[in-house]
DNA sequence: CTCCAGGGTTTGC
DNA sequence: GCAAACCATGGA
């Protein structure tokens, strides 16, 4: 099926933009997402044409939220000299909205760990883990595994996924999330709250919880501080974050700053 | 072999 | 309350 995109659209910088760590580029054209139970494949024909393998009903009740398309980041001011180049670099980045659990799990990992490794742990997860279901092309994926799939870890296989320190920060997460209502109680609650109660997760900290608030909760008023996001408020901006100029899409330029400084790391 | 990674917790002052 | 030490290991 084709649909069209009316706002900037990058399915290669959303894939390398370092908020999901399972998308695949599969050919030259072709990208796959997988969410929750939903996997996508998603091509881009010309301009604002796209062809996805779901359906219409699919793409409206899902993936059209995913891909965060109801906002216009077109709309999207830049302040500064800085900010305008990071934008042009990075316009086409979505902020995803993903799985609560999924990025709860994911950004435990992230700490202290590159990409690459962030996603093969990530993988290992899942092909341990997930559910493996075979795709209308016929391939076969496998899903990012439920609570329940990880809570009964009786082999202890989730040692094997390259966690290191991290594992019992996992084992933690798992076990405060399973059988409760923990992660949905977040989008009734407000930005401090939010913060704080992914906070009493051992392992998350403040910019894992900003990380999960942003990426699964839509939080785009929130910028998590990274590593590359300290870099650049430190030689760019004389030690003072540039965010509370952006208050309402804060966390859409936090990330349109950290794609500009990993692709530029010699700037830093 | 060496270095560092989308940080967080614990410890010491 | 704050800064420093410590953390386990894959990937480059």
């Amino acid at each position: 099926m084709k649909i069209t995109v009316n706002d900037y659209f990058d399915l290669d910088k959303i894939k390398e933009s370092g908020q999901t760590f399972r998308a695949r580029k599969l050919d030259d054209n072709m990208y796959r997402f997988i969410s929750l139970n939903h996997v996508l494949y998603i091509s881009k024909v010309c301009d604002n044409s796209y062809d996805v393998s779901c359906s219409k009903d699919e793409w409206t009740s899902y993936w059209y939220n995913f891909f965060d398309l109801d906002r216009c980041y077109k709309d999207i001011i830049t302040e500064d000299e800085f900010a305008r180049k990071c934008f042009n670099c990075s316009k086409g980045i979505r902020i995803l909205r993903q799985e609560p659990f999924e990025m709860l799990i994911s950004f435990i990992i992230s700490q202290r760990k590159s990409i690459p490794a962030i996603r093969s742990s990530i993988e290992e997860i899942c092909m341990r883990f997930g559910d493996k279901i075979k795709t209308d092309t016929g391939e076969k994926v496998y899903l990012f595994p439920t609570p329940a799939q990880l809570v009964s870890d009786t082999k202890h296989k989730l040692g094997e996924c390259k966690l290191g320190y991290r594992l019992p920060y996992v084992q933690d997460a798992v076990n405060t999330v399973y059988n409760s209502t923990f992660l949905e109680d977040g989008f009734s609650m407000n930005n401090e709250q939010l913060l704080e109660h992914l906070m009493s997760v051992k392992g998350v900290g403040i910019k894992v919880a900003n990380c999960i608030a942003l990426f699964a909760y839509n939080r785009v008023d929130l910028a998590p501080v990274d590593t590359w996001i300290n870099k650049i408020i430190n030689t760019k901006y004389k030690g003072k974050s540039p965010f509370d100029k952006y208050k309402d899409v804060s966390g859409i330029i936090q990330q349109y700053f950290f794609y500009y400084a990993i692709t530029h790391k010699d700037e830093f």
